[in-house]
DNA sequence: TTAAAATAGATATAAATATATCTTAATTTA
DNA sequence: TAAATTAAGATATATTTATATCTATTTTAA
């Protein structure tokens, strides 16, 4: 049951999610004209265990040096590499609600290589404005606007009734990865991956823990 | 390292954040007018094993009947008082930038027990206004607000380099939660929750895994 | 120049989480 | 009515993930 494309890499999942973390706490330190740091330093800015970020860095294929930690513009470039995130990834929205346009508008995309080049909508009020400088098309113009482009992540952000529709229109025009902001279990086929969002489920621990 | 709160009750937090899942599933069963599910259905609809749907579920208290399934209502009962999604929960969002916006407007949240009584800003232009029905404040006024007011969750959505300074505010103010949607690792004492949404981390998962 | 300290890296262990197997009970059908 | 089937619940195992321990290396300072 396990999705195949989640266990391609040798690294786990919660390796990668907690990467970006790292990167933050480096290009700070590279801002301050820092040389080295060591994982340490880096664990408890961020509250973790040393080995813990040591076992993560290595994954990326950094070499530190004992005593003195990793070298911040290679560890940079190593993480960033090893994201993906020095090569452009092209994105699309689609629904441009509230959310959709928050996503738009996210900092944290552009810097990493995201390059939202369109967006979706089947409202007509929004059809043909832009949003953050991001063109909307129709829904219904999607397969077209994208016949000739390659999109790497479909950003889904439209109302849960209508979700499995739209995936299945971003399945036919080729999509192979789904970002999905809806409360919806999307059904997509085998070689599809899909990374669920989920507000419901963070709210739920939230809601027991406290 | 480990965060006292979030180990106090005996489910796991994956098995927490599987559940609303579940009762997305029963619900509809519900609107459906079925008086009994079994773990075996619940667990092909959402492409997970029914073992473990039936061990989630168990945590809830739930007792099913061998080769009927659960009691629909019941199990619903179950699920939304163990999660405390039948009661209220007060929360503010601080920072109404799109993202802000967004989760006021979010659904999910009102129709499980979310109140979000008000929001703050420090912009001038937001500030006595409403978005989607909900007054915002200034920034500045935020503890005298909320003196009499206890407050469940707190909402981060503002930039990530005023939060930690924003975080400082809401502690002083009383609150144990926050819901942390900027990128900032926030330090809060030990008694402080923050569940932290990382859209980088999840970004980092569909980079490395297309 | 040598000893001490800090840290990466390797190996080993523990803890958390998921899955498999077995047992028992309820239902259906022969 | 008895056998077959299905699914819950309990127990056991496997897998994944995190943490601990040990070793080797480099730097600093005595």
């Amino acid at each position: 049951m396990k999705n195949k494309k989640f266990s391609q890499i040798d690294a786990s999942v919660p390796t990668i999610r907690r990467l970006p973390s790292y990167l933050n706490v480096i290009r700070r330190a590279l801002n301050n004209n820092l040389k080295v740091i060591s994982g340490t330093v880096i664990a408890s800015e961020l509250e973790l265990e040393p080995i813990q970020v040591r076992k993560d860095l290595a994954v990326t294929g950094i070499v530190g040096k004992p005593r003195v930690g990793y070298d911040v513009k290679e560890l940079k470039n190593a993480i960033e590499s090893f994201l993906n995130w020095d090569k452009q990834h092209k994105a699309i929205v689609v629904g441009t609600g509230n959310l959709g346009t928050a996503l738009i508008g996210y900092p944290g995309f552009k810097q990493n290589g995201m390059n939202i080049v369109c967006a979706f909508d089947s409202s007509v009020d929004k059809i043909g404005k832009q949003i953050l400088g991001v063109e909307v098309y129709g829904l219904k113009d999607l397969k077209d606007k994208l016949k000739n482009e390659k999109i790497d992540i479909a950003i889904l952000t439209v109302p849960s009734e209508v979700a499995q529709q739209v995936t299945e229109l971003l399945i036919e025009t080729g999509v192979k990865s789904i970002w999905n902001f809806t409360n919806e279990k999307l059904k997509v086929p085998e070689d599809v991956l899909v990374l669920r969002e989920d507000l419901s489920s963070s709210y739920a621990v939230l809601s027991v823990c406290q």
